[in-house]
DNA sequence: ATCAAAAATGTAAGCGCTTTCAATAACTAT
DNA sequence: ATAGTTATTGAAAGCGCTTACATTTTTGAT
């Protein structure tokens, strides 16, 4: 069933046919009904392809994340996905697992595909081939990057300050009497290297020790926090509080900590990043960093549809995160 | 930059052009060197609409699922996107949010675009409005139903038996001894309902007591964990253990049981569903029922390119699942 | 050199729609 | 009734590609 099929039927032409389907109002009522009898009868669907192919547009926006069993990338979205289904766009997901040369796949997939643009959300930490890669997509399409920075054309950033967000948590400690912080890295990420900058001057600018052992380098998980707890107290490094760089990290550090019969937070106090609901399943309730994911989706929903609209745009979004205070700290 | 003009800068047909971008075989090395030369040159990326008018596919399938910010949708649809990548399918992933209607807005969206198949993930328990549409669709392309079933043409099942599921984990306490067993139902899914009857056809089959509050409605997450315990405390009822429909669920149970000073599992067992990673985050470690997410995920995605090559494919496929035992119970 | 068969290339139709522009129908005021 | 407007409708081109079929070129055996 086509429109031409539809249109003999109802016995008027395939403009009027399209008319209709676009609720154009340029049709008069009689002749409408006429066409929407048959559209119903035979429970016509418009070929969105046909119509893509004229318009050069098929209502579609690709999001490239790196894994969406990660609480966070889920938030992000779902959030976005929501915000663009009102706006009438689905959503093409991808997750590349944090691989450049698998995120440059997906990219070159879906500009065939021409979705009308790309949310790329999380980035490796700068990748020439991949910044050239994205660059050379921005020709064809708006992107926004979530977490991510690259100055171009066509491109469009929104970050939450990580940055900020661990130094809170480093000034909160502090206050607390806290000296020995250890800050555990858990990626690679953008987004990971604003943490550990935020950790540095934050300890750098109330001159707490910066040791050997203060940033730790482990995988993200229960098991990279764990060991992380468990090579401090193998290498003898003095600590009373550690900050996470991710809420199941920290959750894997309390588990460690609790196994060494360590009372959380009166011997070590633990923070964690992100406010994910694991902060709130652990026991003692995490005290973490909420960095704000749904009003970071949001506000990439926003500038896109912006961007489609010729509104002007700033290149580069902040937004400030909070520091949720709960019993781990 | 389109076919044409790649074809008059290398001095071919467009249908030289095609045949080169779609490596057919009959092209002399010679064209085809001159067609990949002008290719490169001017970084030509084919319209992937235009190929999908004429061939009737765009390589999409759709993926509807009730929320993915919860880790076992997020997991299954993951696993989904990850496979069909493999295939050279993009997923357009929809959040319904489990509303009928949403879904079937979705369905239509979806429809439109002409996606190669839909896989909906979970479902909500009969809805003859519902099934109708998804009957109607049935007709357009394949469906796939992970965790529902609805019998008709074109639409294929893959399930968890969570009924079994959740009988092994009453086998379990009950042969620890345990008599009074509360379930809490968390939901109005088919997986939902599936559980309640695993639940009672284990109590019955084993003579243990089924009560007015041996089966408790609940909100599905930490709170709804929780109330339902202070509802069992304040109603007096009588119990040893608690069986949650969700991982997430049980933790909520988990907290107010601590907060109440009872031990785990001492004076309460508790068991969970799901097997996600917030059953290791929790204190004590969870008990819980793995219902085998990725496998199912990877089902659905074999089924799919099974009709997609005309393969003969069972109307319902079933998995089994486990039980994994920790030290909540 | 010659011709049949095979390989390579080109021609043109068509996928289902939108949209411009022209044509027709329906009003309006005289 | 009539000319001038305006509201509806239709004809046809074109979006960028694939593919069946026709045509040309190459190859190989004589």
């Amino acid at each position: 069933m086509n429109i031409y099929n539809v249109a003999s039927e109802a016995g008027v032409s395939i403009a009027t046919v399209s008319r209709v389907l676009n609720n154009s109002p340029q049709v008069s009522e009689k002749t409408r009904k006429k066409v929407t009898d048959v559209l119903e009868k035979y429970h016509y669907t418009p070929n969105a392809i046909a119509r893509g192919l004229v318009v050069n547009s098929m209502k579609t926006i690709g999001v490239l994340t790196i894994d969406i069993r990660d609480l966070y990338y889920a938030t992000v979205a779902y959030t976005i996905e929501q915000d663009l289904s009102k706006l009438g766009y689905n959503v093409m997901l991808c997750n590349t697992g944090g691989d450049a040369q698998e995120k440059i796949n997906y990219m070159k997939r879906l500009a065939e595909k021409k979705v009308d643009g790309l949310i790329l959300v999380g980035s490796v930490f700068k990748d020439q081939k991949l910044d050239t890669a994205i660059s050379q997509i921005a020709k064809q399409m708006p992107i926004v990057m979530v977490n991510g920075l690259l100055e171009a054309e066509n491109i469009y950033s929104i970050i939450c300050d990580d940055s900020y967000g661990i130094s809170m948590g480093v000034a909160y400690l502090h206050n607390k009497g806290h000296r020995d912080i250890v800050y555990l890295q858990d990626a690679e990420t953008y987004s990971a290297q604003s943490k550990v900058h935020g950790f540095k001057t934050g300890m750098l600018k109330r001159e707490l020790p910066l040791k050997a052992h203060s940033i730790l380098k482990v995988e993200k998980g229960i098991n990279g926090g764990s060991m992380a707890v468990k090579q401090l107290v193998e290498s003898d490094h003095n600590f009373s509080a550690i900050i996470a760089g991710e809420d199941i990290t920290a959750v894997g550090a309390i588990k460690a900590l609790k196994a060494l019969h360590k009372s959380i937070p009166d011997d070590v106090a633990v923070i964690g990043f992100n406010n994910s609901i694991i902060a709130q399943c652990c026991d003692p309730d995490l005290t973490t960093v909420d960095n704000k994911m749904e009003m970071t989706a949001t506000g990439a929903v926003r500038i896109l549809n912006d961007v489609f609209k010729g509104r002007n745009v700033p290149s580069k979004t902040v937004i400030t995160p909070d520091l949720v205070i709960r019993t781990s700290s």
